[in-house]
RNA sequence: GGGCAGUUGGCGCAGUGGUAGCGCGUCCGCCUCACACGCGGAAGGUCACAGGUUCGAACCCUGUACUGCCCACCA
């Protein structure tokens, strides 16, 4: 005897492991079909899946399940990104934390080396994951935007864009990240409302005279002032422009100059200026040619000023530049102050505007050719909301900073000559007494010789060359992602089919970090969009709607939750809550309704085949069933099917998953396997079990893009009853809709069984009638047709409602010390002598006519009104008056029973 | 400062121009020979607020409030 409850461990790992055995997942071209591809948004490989992979992924696997059973030629490229800082940080952490050890007392190499040791890991747990989670991933073949191929893709279109000149090295004020030592571009900064303070600083002139107050965020900054700047319109100002004033603390004397960019409602309306420390001061620095002074290394540490302070973190100057100046009389005022920090978004703090040299991409015209493709829809987005912000941010769009000076990625391509570049390349030795190429400097003199393998120089001939120390931005590398994996830029076959890729699945948080660019590179590369939809799913937060982060404890593991309750119940509760761009509020609770829904499923797939002994196979589907019930469950099942997939081709996953969860255990199991039971020892006993396992196992094929394990474990075991059956359910056709089969009467003839036989539970229910109790039910309605089906199928309601003895017909009067109950036309009453509680039934009918009253009135007015019959569409008009009928008929019927209490 | 979402029964969420559904929870009754991860039944909502369009609005429009998110160089 199987087990009551199901056990998915068992079963996940078996079928995990035929599917990969038997190379289901395989990808090959067919000239013959339509492709349908995906790339797979890389995880980073910085530790094992989140619920944001479970989501997304399972998404994707949905599709790809779907549409392959749908006859395309799905292809869902597997792969992980090497996650450039994130990674190099958790590595770091590990070393620090394992060994006591930092990057730099390995060294470059042995750290790279350690990093592609983690890939072998972590990769390895992420595609194990992959096939825990049932993704129908192509694991034969799995991509790493760190492996030869990429790298080629990625050189080839650094070099291309070095060519265009769309490349280029240039000095800016960038955002520089001081605890990950590496320039940052301008999205991958985070903007968080901090509560700071804002000082009001004395700066006298310089005769001593009161001179000019500032307010500002960051006094330790002072120490780099180059001029006090004031609006040309602020009349408070206009007589000291031009004036000089001494910096509190070291006296330095500064200018006061004019600047439109001064907000004069502002703190007092006089802004420090300190071009080498803030954007908007490094711009009116040169505006007005200022000097430059550089007090913060890129450590975050004080440097040239006052030996009190050297070496100092940034913070505490800051607190000891307060103190001092509190000191000297020259701190005005201390107030508090919301400002906007800059931070990090890998490591979350603080970034600090800083001047250095770097490799920028020029992006005005990649983003137009982008702008263009999406207004044209040559892109479409789901849902749609995201067009707009995507488009302004193409139209505003800044060049892009490429260059990291971290260790982990793909190293710039560009290469020195050791002798023609001489002054613009410095070296330092490092802590293994090498000596490394530290700064690059094309002021300085340094030639660059774009290349993917070590040069000779083409000035000198020389073979001495060294590489840039640089690596490209991760998302370098991932812009060209839908590409890469297929080779490019060599035309490969695959390339040529699968590319542009079906759709893209991925999170709104990385629009445009990721789609822009991967949209920009596609069009500048391949001359096409790299996919032509963009499905955005939510995020994944906890049961209170927060984000999930480890500082919070909040996080829930898909693994542990696929160990406890399956991988079908991990996907089919995350499914069932995904609503297009919309986030997720995920408790645990949430996947045991799914968990329950295996088990219905499985339980009920056990029932039947317990009850299929004997029967052989092959069983169809009878073409035209006599029996009632058979009619309407082929025809829900048909219309569910429609349903189902009609709700997948908008991407609506949730709305297919419950429309298949309710039809399977409401409709299959509640009625028709109840319906069924009585039937399995009677004549038409095979053609029962034939609908039972047709439907079943039909339904089965179009769950199994959602939970495909318990699908494709039931499945098996019905094999030998299904005539034609593919070996997995992937290969099978999803079940398509037939008009032929679709049975209105059918469905409105169940429909008054179903009403009338819940009316007599609701009956036995509210007056405790004990369930072993036999009971007589009358049947009264007036309506011919009604009676007739009543008659014809009394035993459904004997059965379902339980019933003893049931009487029918058209003049039927109420018995004495019965309880009444009423659907459509149809008045139940039952007899309950010595168990009817005469207050309760008074309530119970005073509820029910209550409520139809309301329905009376409110249909009254509506065809009272005579815009409403001139205006509504005609079957509205007609709706309105049959229920206004029915209703006053039942309001009739309530009366009468109440008066008739006794 | 600009933009985008959301506001529906105790909780979490669907929903559509014709009078509101699901899951969980709650309450009542059931170990009915597939399933107590179950079966049957019930209670519970003036769909944030104010206007407007319409014969009719939770759904469309305008505004307000609150919540969340994204973008932005007021130090």
């Amino acid at each position: 005897m199987l087990p009551k409850a199901y056990d998915p461990k068992e079963v996940e790992e078996k079928i995990s492991k035929l599917w990969k055995d038997k190379h289901v997942f395989k990808a090959e071209i067919d000239e013959t079909k339509k492709p349908y591809v995906i790339v797979i948004p890389p995880p980073n490989i910085t530790g094992a899946l989140h619920m944001g992979h479970g989501l997304n992924n399972t998404l994707q696997d949905t599709l790809i399940r779907f549409h392959r059973m749908n006859g395309e030629c799905a292809n869902w490229v597997p792969g992980t990104d090497h996650g450039g800082i994130a990674t190099q940080n958790v590595i770091e952490k590990k070393l620090s934390k394992e060994q006591k050890l930092s990057r730099h007392d390995l060294g470059r190499e042995k750290f790279v080396q350690t990093v592609w040791d983690w890939y072998k890991e972590c990769g390895n747990a992420i595609y194990n994951q992959f096939e825990k989670m049932g993704w129908a991933l192509d694991q034969s073949n799995i991509r790493f935007t760190m492996d030869e191929d990429r790298a080629k893709s990625v050189y080839a279109s650094f070099s291309n864009l070095w060519n265009k000149k769309y490349i280029y090295r240039g000095k800016r004020m960038i955002n520089w990240c001081v605890r990950c030592s590496t320039a940052l571009s301008d999205i991958e900064v985070e903007h968080e409302q901090h509560a700071g303070k804002l000082w009001h600083l004395r700066y006298k002139m310089e005769n001593g005279s009161d001179g000019v107050v500032i307010a500002t965020t960051r006094p330790e900054t002072i120490f780099a002032d180059s001029a006090i700047a004031v609006n040309p319109k602020d009349e408070r100002y206009k007589n000291l422009i031009g004036k000089k004033v001494r910096i509190p603390l070291i006296d330095r004397l500064i200018p006061i100059i004019a600047d439109e960019a001064v907000e004069m409602e502002f703190g007092t309306g006089a802004l420090k200026i300190t071009p080498a420390h803030d954007p908007v001061d490094y711009e009116i620095g040169q505006r007005h040619s200022l000097e430059t002074f550089i007090v913060i290394n890129d450590k975050g540490k004080m440097i040239n000023l006052p030996e009190k302070y050297l070496g100092m973190d940034r913070d505490l100057c800051r607190k000891e530049t307060v103190k001092d100046l509190e000191a000297a009389g020259l701190l005005v005022k201390e107030e508090k102050y919301n400002n906007a920090v800059s931070t990090c978004y890998r490591c979350h703090s603080a970034i600090e505007p800083y001047l250095s040299e770097q490799w920028f991409v020029k992006m005005d015209e990649l983003a137009k050719n982008a702008l263009k493709a999406i207004e044209e829809e040559k892109v479409k987005f789901h849902p749609a909301n995201w067009k707009g912000p995507l488009t302004n941010w193409l139209k505003n769009i800044q060049d892009w900073c490429i260059s990291r000076q971290i260790w982990w990625g793909h190293r710039i391509p560009v290469w020195y000559c050791r002798h023609c570049s001489e002054k613009g390349l410095t070296f330092t030795t490092d802590k293994q007494g090498k000596e490394q190429l530290s700064k690059v400097s094309f002021e300085d003199g340094a030639k660059p010789i774009v290349s993917f393998e070590k040069p000779e120089c083409p000035q000198c001939h020389g073979h001495d060359t060294i590489q840039d120390p640089d690596v490209l931005d991760t998302w370098f590398s991932s812009a060209l992602w839908p590409m890469s994996v297929f080779g490019w830029p060599e035309q490969t076959k695959e390339l040529k089919y699968y590319y542009p890729t079906s759709i893209l699945v991925t999170g709104y948080e990385i629009i445009y970090l990721w789609v822009a660019r991967m949209i920009m590179m596609g069009l500048e590369f391949q001359g096409e969009v790299p996919f032509k939809d963009v499905l955005l799913n939510g995020i994944v937060r906890d049961k209170t709607g927060k984000k999930m982060s480890k500082s919070l404890g909040n996080v829930v593991d898909p693994l542990d939750l696929t160990q406890k309750y399956g991988a079908d119940a991990v996907r089919f509760s995350l499914l069932s809550q995904s609503v297009l761009g919309k986030d997720i509020p995920y408790g645990e609770e949430s996947i045991i309704g799914a968990r329950n829904f295996c088990n219905k499923i499985y339980n009920a797939s056990r029932f039947i085949q317990m009850n299929s002994e004997g029967i052989e196979g092959p069983l169809e589907l009878p073409a035209k069933p006599k029996e009632l019930c058979d009619r309407w469950i082929i025809s829900r099942y048909n219309n569910a099917i429609k349903q189902a997939s009609d709700e997948i081709k908008k991407y609506n996953m949730a709305a297919a998953a419950d429309i298949l969860y309710h039809f399977l255990w409401g409709d299959f199991c509640d009625w028709y396997i109840e319906l069924a039971k009585q039937r399995f020892d009677g004549e038409d006993r095979k053609e029962v079990i034939s609908i039972l396992i047709n439907i079943l196992y039909n339904t089965l094929k179009a769950l199994h893009p959602f939970m495909p394990f318990i699908t494709e474990e039931i499945a098996m075991s019905l094999k030998k009853y299904i005539k034609d059956h593919k070996e997995f359910l992937i290969e099978e056709s999803y079940p398509a809709y037939n008009p032929a089969l679709s049975d209105e009467q059918a469905q409105t003839q169940m429909a008054l069984l179903q009403g009338v036989t819940t009316q007599i539970r609701t009956i036995r229910a509210q007056f405790n009638v004990p369930p072993g109790l036999k009971i007589k039910v009358l049947l009264n309605t007036a309506d011919r047709n009604d009676l007739a089906v009543i008659a014809k199928y009394q035993n459904y309601i004997t059965s379902m409602a339980k019933v003893e003895t049931l009487e029918i017909g058209s003049d039927i009067a109420k018995p004495k010390q019965s309880a009444t109950g009423l659907h459509g036309t149809t008045t139940v009453y039952i007899p309950l002598e010595g168990l009817i509680d005469f207050d309760k039934e008074k309530a119970r009918l005073d509820k029910e006519l209550a409520v139809i009253e309301n329905g009376i009135r409110n249909r009254e007015r509506m065809l009272g009104n005579e815009n409403f019959v001139k205006n509504a569409p005609k079957e509205q008009v007609e709706k309105a008056k049959n229920e206004l009928e029915q209703m006053l008929l039942r309001a009739q019927q309530i009366k009468t029973a109440k008066e008739d209490l006794n």
